[in-house]
DNA sequence: ATACTTTCTTAACCTAGGTTAAGCACAAAA
DNA sequence: TTTTGTGCTTAACCTAGGTTAAGAAAGTAT
């Protein structure tokens, strides 16, 4: 599995000995798309890293409305935080938009490489420090851009997504609806001629 | 500066000497309200701990609004994660609110202190896991509960900012005008009755 | 005490985005 | 091939929250 490999060695430096020990931890999977690998109520056990395919994590309100949390695409790391440090019941789903192969690390195991590999623990002290600073860069834009701006920036940050993924979807990702995101699309469309 | 420690501790536990190398590396200083530590544009050194006094980060958009990204008491950390990690020109302000004691961290002294004390690594990281839970939550209610029930939430997880700071500091943490703040504050009490 | 600044409130009016509902265009079943 | 979904669009109407403006209240500095 070189790529998850690569993916950390952009941090941390692994020894061939380490490479095999990390390698040893991990699990492969398959699965089709709109396959639910995690609901709300139940206690994520991994952390998902996505070899091809693509995977969103969402919550569902009162109101039975979506939201999107996160998308996953190639390279990138799903879960549901909360409920994986904690080990309680979650309030997310995880969800395969698009054929995945995963590789997946349980809980235990990412705990005994922290110690087994202490440079695995900076590895994803960065990852995480680097969606730490994602998410308040979302939040502040949620708060002070328009529907508009968010996505415009959503096409910025994430172009091959818009071709993947139904556009409801990223309504729920910027929150609107999708009524509201198809009404806004023309209008810019019109606004660019 | 029992307090750092103690916060610390709850996390992982440091030798005698570690907490001297540890408190060797720190820097204590004292500021009036109103302070500005960091501007937009600048470069984040620090981590600030609040030692006392109550302190927030915000940025300001083109319309001069202003949007609060976090507000730290005693016993919180503070900083602009991303110029800190990158190291490169930040987009907040770092400001004082009410007269506060605060150590300071050096990311140079971070960083050797991951190397000569691999548990504050640790530490760090579950620091960093937490902060990304409570943003994740903090963005998932921004798109899918109402003003009120945030401000409801708000409450019930700051009881004590309530006393503390201008109410329109809380108005712009949950994303709304300080009029609009007001109105719907009055209203709520009007229902309660 | 007085003046000056900042915060809070209220009210009239406005708008970005939500809601409801209907029709259309696909794709997947059957 | 019909049916049954699922997603997209459009349009009429609605509402949460924003804007502007002005006065009251409460700090802060002189």
């Amino acid at each position: 599995m070189p790529l998850i490999i690569d993916s950390i060695e952009k941090h941390v430096l692994l020894t061939p000995e380490e490479k095999e020990l990390f390698a040893s931890k991990l699990e492969i999977q398959q699965h089709k798309a709109k396959t639910i690998l995690l609901s709300p109520g139940e206690i994520c056990q991994y952390s998902y890293f996505v070899n091809s395919g693509v995977l969103r994590s969402f919550n569902i309100n009162d109101n039975i409305v979506e939201h999107v949390l996160q998308f996953a695409c190639k390279g990138w790391w799903i879960g549901d935080m909360y409920s994986l440090i904690s080990q309680k019941p979650g309030n997310l789903f995880i969800e395969v938009l698009e054929d995945a192969e995963l590789v997946l690390l349980s809980k235990e195991n990412q705990e005994q490489l922290y110690i087994e590999i202490p440079k695995l623990e900076r590895f994803f002290r960065i990852l995480i420090e680097n969606s730490l600073v994602a998410h308040q860069e979302r939040l502040m834009d949620n708060l002070s851009l328009s529907a508009e701006e968010r996505f415009d920036k959503f096409c910025k940050r994430y172009p091959d997504l818009m071709q993947k993924i139904p556009q409801k979807q990223i309504a729920s990702y910027i929150g609107v609806t999708p009524e509201f995101f198809s009404k806004m699309k023309s209008r810019m469309l019109k606004n660019k001629i």
